[in-house]
RNA sequence: GGAGGAAUACCCAAGUCUGGUUGAAGGGACCGGUCUUGAAAACCGGGAGGUCGCGAAAGUGGCGCAGGGGUUCGAAUCCCUUUUCCUCCGCCA
């Protein structure tokens, strides 16, 4: 959600902004904004000079009353009931025109940094920078789910019964191997000075709408029946959750933290769930990190954050790619963001395994995250970036350090966590 | 899950019984000063408070006492409801 003041004072800059998203749909939302605000204002003006008139008469109506001068305080009363009648319709138009209003600002995106690429659709994004060479082996590397199997790693057919398609059981060293990943992720970042932690897994609706729309919700959130409850779909929610609306001091800044969660996603949207493998599930672990931080500092923040996430990943042999979102496939809060891609040797080609965004101040602003400064309050930007999920650096990981006998080199970094293991086979 | 108690601003806290000079007292923190080598403590002084309007500004008004409803001319105060915390009981890794 965007400052409102932003579009009363320069709604040239917002509609620019929108073009360069090919949102055109959405440009007379600005111009609809524009005069729904006036109207609002308008009506709280005349609500509040009733308002006034009101409390003034109440309290007149006091000293009558104490002074026992009962026929003089009726015919006040009586006027303060034709005040009401009025302010009721008064009252019912402002409501109804706000909620249209914010409904109307939920939809205008967030203003994108100059440096983001300007392009339709993710086909646009654009490949920054390599870390490591993309190796082809000269042997053939096979499915990842088939490499698991065969070292006795992975049982789908277990999970298949007792809970469907898009789970799994992860056995012995390749679920230790997770394990490992995520606690190497975990310390990485604790030594990187951020503050560990483990979130609530499930959290209430009023927090859910507060951190993804109505749609992304459908699509994504298992609901607790019975419960106002939902299962986390990354621990984000939970984190940046946490900070709702409440009010930060300023020299806690920046708030760098890393959580770990399991996290749940229905996965509703184009892709579903692929049948075999662990590549889209409903079910994974995540280790991420948030920060909050001052206005001036998120574009810092946003770089060390997925130079973080790349350096993980190559800690662990594992060649990745800085792909940036290009402005049409952005997410409309997002002030700029990039993925972490892992490169697959089986496909040829880079996968996603990890995002990392700035939201600028319109997640703070949308969920009342504010920070007491000298000069009064302002919004903290925030950030989020994946460290590492446990799924996807599996596949990258076996992919990567698979030998053309079947077995898997475990990186060096991972041996500590995996009892001095060198070799999976 | 049961029985009681509680929730007031950045923090502590008065007010709730008995609705109306409450425009939410008073502290702490904060800022300035005295004292001190410097600090702490003590003492003296200070004006803001969360949020949304109007105004160029000085100002000025609305809302706001955990959230949501209600009663009333008028609600921090009365009623209903949801949530959270505390004490005790029960259950439990």
């Amino acid at each position: 959600m965007i400052d409102i003041n932003l579009i009363r004072n320069n709604k040239e800059l917002v509609k620019e902004n929108i073009k360069k998203k090919f949102q055109d749909n959405k440009l007379p939302l600005v111009d609809e904004i524009i005069s729904l605000d006036e109207k609002v204002r308008t009506l709280k003006i005349e609500g509040d000079n009733l308002r006034q008139e009101r409390n003034t008469i109440s309290s007149e109506i006091g000293f009558l009353m104490r002074e026992k001068k009962i026929d003089e305080a009726n015919s006040k009363k009586n006027h303060v009931i034709e005040i009401n009648n009025k302010l009721e319709s008064i009252e019912k138009e402002e409501n109804e025109l706000s909620e249209q209003l914010k409904s109307k600002m939920m939809r205008v995106p967030n203003i994108i940094d100059s440096s983001v690429p300007i392009g339709k659709d993710d086909s646009e994004n654009v490949e920054v920078e390599k870390f490591g060479e993309p190796i082809v082996p000269d042997y053939e590397i096979p499915y990842h789910a088939d490499i698991m199997l065969k070292v006795g790693g992975l049982d789908k057919d277990s999970s298949g019964r007792t809970s469907g398609n898009g789970f799994y059981y992860l056995m012995g060293d390749i679920a230790r191997l997770s394990t490992a990943m995520l606690s190497y992720a975990r310390d990485y970042m604790i030594n990187k000075g951020f503050i560990y932690c483990i979130p609530p897994f499930m959290i209430r609706s009023d927090v859910v709408s507060g951190v993804m729309s109505f749609e992304e919700m459908d699509a994504m959130m298992y609901k607790i029946e019975g419960e106002d409850l939902y299962l986390i779909g990354t621990s984000e929610h939970s984190m940046i959750g946490k900070f709702k609306g409440q009010i930060l001091k300023e020299n806690n800044l920046p708030i760098t933290m890393t959580s770990y969660s399991p996290c749940f996603r229905k996965e509703v949207g184009a892709h579903g769930i692929e049948e075999r493998g662990i590549y889209r599930v409903h079910q994974f672990e995540k280790q991420e990190m948030i920060v909050l931080c001052k206005p001036e500092e998120s574009m810092d923040w946003y770089n060390k954050m997925w130079k973080y996430t790349v350096e993980i990943f190559r800690n662990m042999n594992i060649p990745v790619r800085q792909l940036e979102c290009c402005s049409g496939d952005l997410a409309d809060l997002k002030v700029k963001s990039c993925d972490i891609e892992a490169w697959s040797p089986r496909q040829q080609k880079y996968f996603e395994v990890g995002s990392c965004s700035t939201l600028g101040d319109a997640q703070a602003r949308r969920l009342g995250i504010r920070v007491k400064g000298e000069n009064g309050n302002y919004y903290p930007h925030t950030l989020n970036n994946t460290v590492l999920a446990n799924t996807r650096a599996l596949i990258a990981l076996i992919e990567n350090n698979y030998q053309e006998d079947g077995s898997i080199i475990v990186p060096e970094v991972l041996r500590p966590y995996m009892g001095g293991k060198e070799i999976i086979k």
